[in-house]
DNA sequence: TAAGTCAATGTTATATTATAACATTACTAC
DNA sequence: GTAGTAATGTTATAATATAACATTGACTTA
């Protein structure tokens, strides 16, 4: 059985799709960069990576120590801290600085600087790569200033959110 | 005396300017809207906006205390966060995320979603409108996300600072 | 296997950033 | 002058994040 390779859509995580696949899929990856990496996959780092899969919202540093505590893990605030910074350090979570909260990447194991949709309706948020955002800044401007970083984040309503407003 | 009226400049900020024409010319600005949208200029805007105004660093809110508690201003927390919301609602400041911190705003009065330059050497931060900065995002995107608003930062190193760093 | 080492996690305390809720002041309008 | 209102003052606390040190457990190596 021949798996279907959907092209990368930005309103996906938005809309209605098989979110269970996209469960898998990222787990996979994640997994398989730990691998390649030769990073150790702890279950407290495998965990805190399922809590941010769980539907595409953010999560603040707080609710991910909540969801610890109810599995039994150890909630003091570095437990959090330390796996979220070592996810982000590797490339599988981003900071959202609207939201100071955490989102999961959408293509981890690179280190990248995504830009995001935030739904102020939903709070749902999706990441896009360079070639899907079309963000593009002129050659002048690079030259006056070396960019290392980049926070690219758009709050507004999403694609989903219209139509049921609208209904 | 003619004045002259030198073009928008990126890297202005970052580099040896006449800071002092700057500033009056900021200050002069920020009046002008007071009287133009009949907003009560009282003096803790005006020491606000003056501390923000000192040298294209952003200062926290915090900082911002120990300035105004120097100058005999009452300094609890809420005093400062009301009079940045306040200057934030009409445009006269920005919040950096990255820092948590806020900055003059280079074209006040006017509501809209700007670009930063953060120089992390320096610590100088320049903002830059939509032209000047090149960005643009394709139209796809757009129709699949109503943006409302942008948070748009870039961290690096400016041209004075790379330039001392060649050195 | 015993001792050493190191990364990960655990724990306590505290720093930093921001807001809620209510009190007072001072200007305006009637 | 009294009432209404915007601004500021005050107290308390919420929310976010880090410093510093202790313990654990896996892996090394002698
Ligand atoms: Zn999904
Ligand atoms: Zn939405
Ligand atoms: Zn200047
Ligand atoms: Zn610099």
């Amino acid at each position: 059985m021949e798996k279907k390779k959907t092209s990368p859509n930005i309103s996906k995580n938005f809309m209605n799709h098989n979110h269970e696949l996209c469960v898998e899929s990222s787990l996979k990856d994640f997994k398989q960069h730990f691998i390649e990496k030769e990073l150790k996959l702890t279950p407290l780092r495998l965990k805190v990576f399922q809590l941010l899969l769980k539907d595409h919202r953010p999560l603040g540093a707080y609710q991910i120590l909540d969801l610890l505590r109810k599995d039994g893990f150890s909630s003091t605030p570095p437990i959090a801290y330390r796996v979220l910074d070592f996810l982000i350090e590797h490339g599988f979570v981003h900071k959202i600085k609207k939201l100071n909260a955490f989102v999961a990447c959408s293509h981890p194991g690179n280190s990248h600087s995504p830009t995001f949709m935030i739904c102020r309706k939903c709070e749902k948020v999706a990441e896009i790569n360079e070639k899907e955002s079309g963000l593009k800044f002129n050659k002048e401007t690079s030259s006056e200033f070396k960019i290392e970083e980049a926070i690219i984040e758009f709050i507004g309503i999403c694609k989903n959110c219209i139509k049921l407003e609208v209904i």
